[in-house]
RNA sequence: GGCGGCAUAGCCAAGUGGUAAGGCAACGGCCUGCAAAGCCGCUAUUCUCCAGUUCGAAUCUGGAUGCCGCCUCCA
């Protein structure tokens, strides 16, 4: 198996990892909370822990991963009552809303997506042992946790307690014995889902869902705790406080958190209205380059989302689907990604083992897009060079055509892992025509008859004529490429 | 006020002690009727600045400057 290592928030520094069972690995990622469309900032995430469980997979571990809807909330509340809609509803809608962007973007589903709402009874079990043990206090039908009975509350966000009160700036409810106590159980105003509990009906503070969730399907000590960095306080050392408070076990191993995406430099925020929503992304941009773009970054740095650098990530995804699509005439077919995959022989490079290297150090998911493209540009050069002497692939002296059978290869699994590349070339190209004719008005039947115009003025050496053709078609966007089976187009992005 | 991060070519971005990956863009060449695509070459004697440690620093230490995040719901 291979040697991982990975940033842990916890310590502060990259380390090997070993998970607390040998061979598997039980992974936690805090998804949404359901009351609107999912943004880029989401996808982001969702697409990082996506390519870690693909990873951790590929590398023969056996992965629980266990990502969670939080179905229950006062933002949830306050939309459906401005919504005339039932927070059940709400959050249904928003549910299967996340789920159809996800599966657009390519996201594997987790192994589980429990909901809060699902667990109200292990939920108050968990409160009682927390009060039983002294560690909360119930208060008019609130239960608080106690953030000063539990010893190290602060160690993953790098905080102590007076420091913070120092800072802190907001109205604090008088019944908390320290302003940084947080609330485990609230109880229900009017019109608020609610359930019966020993201290009255209520429903469940934001934190203690996770905990609950995380225990009863990956127990009270697991490997891989993930989310966006803005979790790490208070929501993480919440969740810490609650879970080790209650069952006395490190909770987590390893603490792991993504950046963030800004948009055009700026931060993504209600004020500025500058949240983009991964619905209208994807009208503007093909999935896959959304995630080859969010991908070509370390997932901890930050992000700055901008058209060009959208358009720069476009061109680079034709790039590698121009390849595919050479190789599978060249191959007479493209080899399926699971086909076993050769050692390359003595002298080629092995560009699977250089990619799994980037990846092995903290999913340097950046590093090993590099290591693609070299794979890229590698087959393109044997390709040319095939091409120009035919003899090279015959079976007579079939050696080349082992090495690009591997090279390829080589890169489609490297796809696989980043969840890119699942098209067909002409699948992909196609797709992108597709978006672009609906966006600019392009006839398609139009443009093949501007091509055969083309061409017959070619053939008549007309080429003054032919070029103006060109020239049109260039003014639509469209760019074509004489190849020696005929010609193709594409839009031009 | 407290905690943390970042600064690498025209742009984006890897690189955490051994002599600067990769992508996009530009330019020159091969190829082509001309293009496009692809390939080759070229593009940072140098990593914000200053000082230090070291045989050796983009990488470590101290300082300066600039930008950013968290501390309130937020991926």
């Amino acid at each position: 198996m291979n040697r991982i290592t990975l940033y842990n928030s916890m310590t502060r520094t990259k380390e090997v990892f070993a998970p607390i069972t040998p061979g598997q690995v039980k992974m936690y990622v805090c998804g949404p909370t359901v009351y609107d469309s999912c943004h880029i900032g989401h996808a982001r995430s969702v697409i990082v822990f996506d390519v870690i469980y693909r990873y951790l997979t590929a590398v023969g571990y056996k992965v629980t991963y266990v990502r969670n809807f939080t179905d229950v909330d006062d933002k949830i509340i306050n939309r459906s009552h401005e919504l005339g809609l039932s927070p059940e509803s709400l959050a249904k809608k928003y549910i299967d809303e996340f789920h159809h962007d996800m599966d657009g973007l390519n996201v594997l589903r987790p192994t589980l997506e429990p909901l809060a709402t699902e667990h109200i009874p292990h939920i108050i079990a968990i409160i009682e042992i927390l009060v039983d043990k002294g560690y909360a206090y119930a208060a008019d039908g609130d239960v608080f946790f106690s953030v000063t009975a539990f010893e190290g509350y602060g160690r993953l966000s790098g905080r102590n307690l007076s420091d913070m009160e120092a800072g802190a700036r907001i109205e604090v409810d008088p019944r908390k014995k320290n302003p940084f106590d947080f609330v485990l159980w609230k109880s229900a105003k009017p019109n608020e889902p609610s359930w019966d509990s020993p201290w009255g009906r209520g429903r469940p503070g934001w934190h203690i869902e996770c905990s609950a969730m995380s225990k009863d399907y990956l127990g009270a000590s697991f490997d891989i705790h993930g989310g966006g960095k803005d979790l790490i306080f208070p929501h993480h050392e919440n969740e810490i406080a609650q879970s080790e408070a209650a069952f006395g076990q490190t909770f987590v191993k390893y603490w792991v958190h993504n950046g963030f995406v800004n948009i055009n430099h700026e931060k993504m925020s209600k004020s500025l209205g500058n949240f983009l929503m991964i619905k209208d992304i994807v009208k503007e941009y093909h999935p896959e380059v959304i995630r080859l773009f969010l991908l070509s970054h370390h997932y901890r740095s930050p992000v700055d989302f901008t058209d060009q650098a959208l358009r720069n990530t476009g061109a680079g995804l034709d790039k590698i689907y121009a390849l595919l699509e050479r190789l599978e005439k060249y191959l007479g077919g493209l080899l399926d990604k699971n086909t076993e995959i050769s050692v390359p022989p003595a002298g080629e490079r092995d560009f699977l083992a250089l990619f799994y290297d980037a990846m092995n150090d903290d999913f340097n998911t950046a590093q090993a897009i590099g290591v693609l493209f070299d794979a890229v540009r590698h087959l393109n050069r044997r390709l040319d060079h095939a091409e120009k002497s035919a003899s090279e692939a015959t079976p007579e002296n079939p050696e080349p055509l082992v090495e690009i059978q591997t090279a390829c290869g080589a890169i489609l699994k490297m796809g696989d892992i980043l969840g890119l590349l699942t098209l067909s070339p002409q699948g992909y190209f196609n797709s992108k025509k597709e978006r672009a004719m609906d966006r600019q008005a392009v006839d398609a039947a139009e443009i093949d008859a501007m091509i055969a115009q083309r061409q017959a003025a070619r053939k008549a050496k007309d080429f003054g004529q032919a070029d103006a053709i060109r020239d049109q078609l260039k003014e639509m966007n469209i760019e074509i490429e004489d190849r020696p089976d005929g010609t193709i187009w594409r839009v031009i992005s």
